[in-house]
DNA sequence: GATTGAAGAATCGTTGAACAATCCGAACTT
DNA sequence: AAGTTCGGATTGTTCAACGATTCTTCAATC
């Protein structure tokens, strides 16, 4: 299970000089630097290092649920893989163990994180300070409408049976909620959060009723923050929040 | 303004081997590692990494002031100051980036991170979030008599006039009404964003009524939560945190 | 005098190789 | 079957090297 069976693609992004760089296939995706939301935000069109775009590669493929919670990155196959020195995998990893995403065990390798029972709630503990502040707070006509944006791609999603765009836009959803508050480090801290659940929810494949809650729960909501009625919009998030945890720790907990 | 001038220490913890291993001092005060409130949270007694002490003993020097926000960290020093090699400093910014202490220019180094006038309020944001949920989310006897402890705290400094141990004390008791909550996540999160406030205070050195409306406000609050009085509790939580905002916003000016 | 441009120095980014420390599993003993 | 020893695999850390960038300096040009 280890990542030489899932990935043996080659890094996007332009090669330097690097001297033996075994694969040479260079496909030009750099467009994707536009959806940094989690990086380190730098200024002007820097190019991203090569270990950025390292952790970005792996933080993909976490994401599409390549890697398995509890799956061992060994250095050496990966930096193989990837056509990247050991020292530079090494420094990606320290960037995707700062997320939580990876955990180091000393002399032992590094792990993809895997929720244990008690993260349920520790997670949900962040969300629901996050999040209910955030509506708590307001925001301005664009970011309540961002959020109905996100409303709307649920359904849209739903309409089309498009499982993986629901669980996209429920995302969006609580992101925007999130973003209501106008404040890059909380947004920093949701995206992470977001991507550690993602990754856990890979195990819990979720199930079509398991959305369509959702969907009426975000209507509302939504409504609610667009009536102006702050509290009312919190208290329905904050109900929200505990019935998904009490639901995810049913599922996954002890 | 570099490192070179501040610090030449070394580093603690035992040696492995290393080759020429320059200064060879190696005072033991381990002890220290029970500190670590924002480290990794490793398992066991595990050893920390060479980086990782690396990074402490940075992340200690940013804290008492000795390198302030803006100044120029440059590898090949610091690694020498410390007897470690560049990667392994390299790896310890890496740390320090990610919890937003240093701020790395591509091609140009990292940089002691100094806070604008927007990441004010950007920080206060966080802080309203988490302090305020988990107030209103009480929590047991122990956790509430350990806030109440960070008041008396406060109280004996001010008595002594300490007012280093002021600071501290004011410190303890907003990790203390974090902690109320339980929460790992949420306490390295209240954790970092602490230490980049104490980063940030720093140049505006505080004078003593700033902390005589500390005092005031932390008893009100403590006495709140201790009847029960959660709402109570977090509306002054929140209003102090609004003023505080306020004012530091006006001494550092936008 | 101010702008432009071309060396030059200082660093960073990344690599490759090396070796001790540590952990894991398997063969071997008792 | 339980305990011990041994070897292999991988991590932790260091060192040395080199291209790439950025900053600085300084001279040449308009």
């Amino acid at each position: 299970m280890t990542s030489s069976e899932a990935g043996s693609r080659v890094l996007p992004a332009t090669p330097r000089s690097g001297a033996g760089a075994g694969a040479a296939a260079d496909k030009k995706r750099e467009a994707a630097a536009g959806a940094a939301l989690g990086a380190a935000a730098r200024l002007r069109v820097a190019v991203p290092s090569v270990a950025d775009r390292v952790a970005a590669e792996l933080r993909l493929q976490l994401a599409e649920g390549l890697l398995l919670p509890g799956a061992r990155l060994t250095e050496s196959t990966i930096a193989e893989d990837l056509g990247v020195s050991r020292n530079t995998v090494r420094e990606a990893f320290a960037e995707l163990a700062a997320e939580r995403l990876v955990v180091r065990h000393p002399n032992r390798g590094v792990f993809v994180a895997s929720l244990e029972a008690g993260d349920i709630h520790d997670v949900y503990a962040v969300r629901r300070a996050i999040e209910v502040s955030a509506i708590r707070g307001g925001g301005s006509p664009e970011r309540v409408a961002a959020v109905r944006a996100a409303v709307e791609e649920g359904k849209a999603a739903a309409a089309a049976g498009d499982e993986e765009a629901l669980g996209n836009a429920n995302q969006h959803f609580h992101g925007a909620i999130v973003a209501l508050a106008g404040s890059r480090r909380l947004d920093t801290i949701m995206a992470q959060v977001l991507a550690e659940m993602r990754l856990f929810f890979h195990k819990a494949t979720l199930d079509a009723h398991f959305y369509r809650g959702w969907l009426a729960d975000n209507e509302e909501i939504c409504a609610a923050l667009e009536a102006g009625d702050l509290n009312r919009a919190g208290d329905l998030l904050l109900a929200y929040l505990d019935r998904s945890e009490e639901r995810q720790a049913a599922v996954h907990g002890d």
